[in-house]
RNA sequence: GGGCCAUUAGCUCAAUUGGCAGAGCAACUGACUCUUAAUCAGUAGGUUGAAGGUUCGAUUCCUUCAUGGCCCA
């Protein structure tokens, strides 16, 4: 308890059962308890052998009906769920007492037989029953469960505790990455950990957390990609290597945004982004099978999304005209720029970034079925190859579904002096204002001076790929622990 | 950053035109040896998110703040 709570009537009443079990030589914290079966084991057993057999198990108990001598409560364990049937006549006296000075929420161990209730329940006749952990707190209501979403995100053990769709979600995502694991593994992909505290934070558009580092006495960055240091080591030698970690962007928080993130990085030595689009598609049906069995699911207010391949390849500007209506082709930079203004209150200097600002408004929502759209205007991505038949684009897809982005992949720009170039036109981006330009990286650039073999690389960010396969409405579903301002 | 909405018992929710703060679950006492949202009888539980204001009187109206949700940027 801490000092923020105040000792309610339903507190007290716990303290002194508590005290009961202390007054009774119990520990009302036990340290040990021998747990031979899990409850979904023990169930599976019993529907197919229909047999009495004993039994050990434990968890916590959440629900309780009590009948004079006789009872039956429910014990919860990670596996599942069981009903426990305790009467006078079965067990030691003794064990009837700790039973009635048991409380919803308490941890409890038992051994009994299993058996089948007249109404037809599996259940556990009990044969003995120890209090192995007191819970001071009464559980959220039983009927309704836990429902306020802003006590769901700051508690989440209680989400976890009376929801138990939510338990499932994160099952449903850790599931999810080791599948990812799998299938990069199987494909001879090395994972790698790459630092988090970078000097030069680098790899996106992005505003860095900044901190420091005492001993150095220097300002050091939380990452905002790890993409840079995965391209050292494709120099380094390694021709496949991916990474599944945190990045770190000091940016709003919205239902598609949490300032700290999960993300997948892959690079691939010899590849292209046309490569990429092959793992990209192999990467999500593989996942969607593994979960579901089939290559269609539904996803928010749409019923029918199909990952069969192959999907759609089009060009950012090709985009515009197959889905916006309009062209972008033909137009000056101005005319964009005042229509951006005009839509969307926004004000971009540069053609990329007028293109894509325009991309998200008018094509994005309209991406349904997944989609690569590809071939950015050069100016915006500063890490990404020169196209190989048009100098004004860059070879880079991003990767749509149900109008979220999911993914990001370049060919990778491995020309030194060309990636100096570029650093230094984003540099002075930086100097002139734009906090989410990048900052020159000459320890990189000398790597790209050993040389780095043609490299195809893709990003996707785990949480929304989550919450496309959970059908979660916001990315503070699929955190555990989402990011809250403190209370007070 | 902007707009709208919410915040009442541990939880889920009420409260008419501004007029005694209410229910279910949870808790407590009693009855009950096959219940499962157990049942029956009774009891207790509130600084109505915070601070101001208007009023004889504020959960209700006004202002500010805090936190959250949804939408927009």
């Amino acid at each position: 308890m801490t000092e923020q709570n105040e000792i309610t009537q339903v507190i007290q009443s716990r303290i002194e059962k508590l005290n009961w079990f202390i007054e009774n030589g119990y520990k009302p914290f036990e340290y040990r308890f021998d747990k031979k079966d899990a409850i979904h084991d023990i169930i599976e057993r019993f529907e197919k052998e229909e047999s009495e057999f004993p039994v050990s198990t434990a968890g916590r108990i959440t629900a309780n009906r009590i009948m004079g001598k006789a009872g039956f409560f429910d014990i919860t364990d990670v596996s599942g769920k069981v009903q426990v049937y305790i009467r006078k006549d079965q067990i030691p006296e003794q064990d009837f007492e700790v039973y009635k000075h048991l409380d919803v929420g308490d941890f409890a161990g038992v051994t009994g037989t299993m058996f089948r209730t007249h109404k037809g329940e599996i259940s556990i006749l009990c044969k003995s029953i120890i209090l192995l952990t007191k819970s001071l707190h009464p559980l959220p209501e039983k009927w309704h469960g836990l429902k306020d979403k802003e006590l769901r995100y700051r508690k989440r053990y209680l989400d976890l505790l009376v929801n138990p769709e939510v338990k499932e979600v994160f099952i449903t995502r850790s599931r999810i990455i080791n599948s990812i694991r799998e299938f990069l593994n199987s494909r001879n992909f090395l994972e790698v950990e790459t630092p988090m505290l970078q000097f030069v934070p680098g790899g996106a558009a992005a505003r860095p957390f900044k901190t420091h580092h005492n001993a150095l006495n220097s300002e050091i960055y939380l990452r905002i990609a790890p993409e840079l240091y995965l391209k050292r080591l494709i120099v380094g030698g390694f021709e496949k290597v991916f990474e599944i970690n945190r990045n770190f962007r000091n940016e709003g928080m919205d239902r598609n945004h949490n300032p700290e993130f999960t993300m997948l990085e892959l690079y691939q030595a010899y590849a292209d982004y046309n490569d990429m689009m092959l793992i990209v598609e192999d990467l999500f049906i593989n996942i969607c099978e593994t979960l579901y069995q089939k290559k269609e699911l539904a996803f928010n207010e749409f019923p029918n999304i199909n990952l069969a391949k192959p999907w759609k390849r089009i060009s950012m500007e090709d985009s515009f005209e197959e889905f916006a209506g309009f062209s972008v082709k033909n137009k000056s930079i101005t005319e964009l720029q005042a229509m951006l203004e005009e839509k969307d209150k926004v004000k971009q200097e540069k053609l990329g970034k007028v293109i894509e600002k325009l991309f998200e408004v008018f094509v994005q929502p309209k991406l349904i079925q997944p989609t690569f759209i590809t071939d950015y205007i050069k100016d915006s991505s500063p890490l990404t190859k020169v196209h190989r038949n048009d100098d004004r684009l860059v070879e880079r897809f991003e990767v749509f579904i149900a109008g979220m982005e999911l993914g990001n992949a370049f060919s990778e720009l491995n020309n030194p002096w060309d990636q100096k170039e570029r650093f230094e036109e984003q540099v002075k981006d930086l100097e002139a204002g734009d906090d989410e330009a990048q900052r020159m990286d000459y320890d990189y650039v000398n790597a790209l001076e050993f040389g780095m073999p043609p490299t195809g690389g893709l990003g996707v960010g785990i949480d929304r790929l989550i919450m496309f396969f959970t059908n979660a409405p916001s990315i503070r579903d699929v955190i555990l622990f989402p990011l809250m301002k403190p209370e007070i």
